[in-house]
RNA sequence: GGACAGGUGGCCGAGCGGUCAAUGGCAGCAGGCUGUAAACCUGCCGCUCCUUGCGAGCUACGGGGGUUCGAAUCCUCCCCUGUCCA
C-alpha cells in the first residue's frame, strides 16, 4: 500500500532531497510547494492558470467541501478531480487545522469532533473514521487523519493530551482507511489509468515545540505506518527558531524513503529552510491569500503592492520575474486595480505570488540536483525580518 | 413673493446647552496575514508643539450679531440649497 516515493538526489550540505512521489494522477516532483484550494477552488485562479503556472498537486479542504457541497455529492459527480476539472494530484485535508481555526464553534471529545457549522450553526460530527469516508468520498490521491491542531502557546498537559488523542485517532484512521478504501474509493481513480495506485493515507505528527512530546508523537505515527508523514501545529504563532528547531528534530525522526509535508509552512524563507531540514511538501495560504489583500513577494522581499508608492510606478512587480503578469503589467497598474477593487486586482496579484512560490521550488530542485543548492541556502536572510532576497 | 425642510470635518450623515476635535459609513494613508469562517482584519485620518499624554495650544459644525459661566446645539438678521404653493 506505500505510496511509491523516489528520492532522485540529496543535498550534501544538508538534508535536503529531491525527489519525486508517484500518485494516481501523475507524478509530483519534490520539494513541491501545493496551492491551497480549500473550498475545491484556488481562489481568484482558473485550473487553466494553475496548469499554466506549474502547479503540480492542489489541496482542497474535507470540512469546507463537507458543508458545501457534501462529500456525497462530490461522489456523486465523480470525486474532485472531475468535480473541479483537475486532473491531476489532489490532497486532502482533514479539518484538523479547522479543530483550531474554527475554537469555538467545534468541541473535540474522544469520539471525535463536534463542529458547528460557520455557515448556519448547524452541527456536524468528525469522527477519524468518518473523516476517512469523506475524503474517500472526495477521492484526493494523498489524504490526511483527523488529528487535533493546538495553538501556540500551549501547556505541556494539554499538548501531551493532543499527542495522545491525534495517536489514537491515527490508529483508528488507518484500521478504518485498510478495511474501506475500496468501498469508498471515488470515481476519479477510473480516470487515472494507473492501476495498482490507490489513495494514499499520511500520518500526522503533533506535540507544538515541546522536543520530547514530538518525539513521542513521531516515534508512535511512524510504527502504525503511513505512506508518507506530516509535521502539524507549526507556525501557529510560535518563533522561528522553534519552527526550525522542531522541524529539523522531526525529520531527523521520519523515514529517509517515504515524504514528508510540512503543513501550512510558509514564507518563502521557510519553506528553502526548511527543504534543507528535510521536508518535501508545503502548503500554505499565503501566497494566495496576501495577494488577494494586496501584498507581493519579490526576489526583492515583500511589496504592499496596493500602497500609494506604487502609483506611478511602470515597472513590473518583480523585474526578476518571468511570469506572464510581470511580463505585461505594471505596478501601477496592479495597484490601479487593487484602489478601485477590480477583481482583477486579486486575479493578478495571485497569479503572480503563486509563480513566485512555484518558480521558487522549481530552483530550489534543480539546485539539489545540480549541486548548488547551498549556495541558494545561504542567500536565504538569518533574520526572517529583513524580507527575501531569493535569487 | 410665500410655506415648509435643510446647511456639520474630502464626501454622505449622527449629534440638538457642558463629558464634542465632534458617533457611523465611505474615500484616503500605513500595516498585518503561515494545513483559508479572510476580495479580510487592524491602526491612523483638522493644524501645531512637546515631557507622545484619558497632554497643551490653536482653528472648526454657512456668515454676522446676541443669550449663557459655557453654544454645533438657544435667539436674531443675512446668505445659500431642496420641495411645494403663487
Amino acid at each position: 500500500m506505500r505510496l511509491k516515493f523516489t528520492v532522485v538526489a540529496k543535498d550534501e550540505g544538508s538534508r535536503a532531497r529531491a525527489g519525486i512521489l508517484h500518485t494516481p494522477h501523475g507524478d509530483v516532483e519534490t520539494p513541491v510547494f501545493m496551492p491551497v484550494g480549500t473550498a475545491g477552488s484556488v481562489k481568484a485562479t482558473t485550473q487553466d492558470q494553475l496548469e499554466e503556472l506549474g502547479a503540480q498537486i492542489i489541496l482542497a479542504n474535507t470540512y469546507h467541501l463537507c458543508m458545501r457541497p457534501g462529500h456525497e455529492r462530490v461522489r456523486e459527480l465523480g470525486g474532485l478531480q472531475r468535480f473541479m476539472s483537475w486532473p491531476h494530484p489532489i490532497l486532502t485535508d482533514s479539518g484538523g487545522f479547522q479543530v483550531m481555526s474554527l475554537k469555538g464553534l467545534g468541541k473535540v471529545t474522544e469520539d471525535g469532533v463536534w463542529f458547528r457549522s460557520h455557515l448556519d450553526g448547524t452541527p456536524h460530527f468528525f469522527s477519524p473514521e468518518r473523516v476517512m469516508e469523506f475524503e474517500l468520498s472526495l477521492g484526493a490521491d494523498i489524504i490526511m487523519p483527523l488529528d487535533e491542531c493546538v495553538e501556540y502557546p500551549a501547556t505541556h498537559e494539554t499538548l501531551r493530551r493532543s499527542v495522545r488523542l491525534t495517536g489514537r485517532w491515527a490508529e483508528r484512521s488507518k484500521q478504518f482507511f485498510a478495511a474501506t478504501r475500496e468501498k469508498f474509493q471515488s470515481p476519479a481513480f477510473e480516470d487515472a489509468g494507473r492501476a495498482g495506485l490507490g489513495p494514499s493515507l499520511f500520518g500526522i505528527v503533533q506535540g507544538g515545540t515541546d522536543e520530547s512530546l514530538r518525539r513521542e508523537s513521531a516515534l508512535e505515527v511512524t510504527e502504525i505506518g503511513f505512506d508518507g508523514y506530516a509535521i502539524g501545529g507549526l507556525s501557529v504563532g510560535e518563533p522561528k527558531d522553534e519552527l526550525y528547531g522542531v522541524t529539523g528534530q522531526v525529520t531527523g525522526l521520519l523515514p529517509e524513503d517515504q515524504p514528508r509535508y510540512l503543513m501550512g509552512v510558509g514564507t518563502p524563507e521557510d519553506l528553502v529552510k526548511c527543504v534543507a531540514l528535510g521536508i518535501d511538501m508545503f502548503d500554505c495560504v499565503m501566497p494566495t491569500r496576501n495577494a488577494r489583500n494586496g501584498t507581493v513577494f519579490t526576489s526583492e522581499g515583500k511589496l504592499v503592492i496596493k500602497s500609494a508608492r506604487y502609483a506611478q510606478d511602470a515597472g513590473p512587480l518583480d523585474a526578476a520575474c518571468g511570469c506572464q503578469v510581470c511580463r505585461r503589467y505594471s505596478r501601477a497598474y496592479i495597484r490601479h486595480l487593487f484602489a478601485v477593487g477590480e477583481i482583477s486586482a486579486s486575479v493578478l496579484a495571485t497569479y503572480h505570488n503563486l509563480w513566485f512560490y512555484l518558480d521558487m521550488m522549481r530552483r530550489v530542485r534543480q539546485a539539489i540536483i545540480s549541486k548548488g543548492f547551498g549556495k541558494l541556502l545561504a542567500a536565504v536572510p538569518a533574520d526572517p525580518a529583513q524580507g527575501s532576497r531569493l535569487v
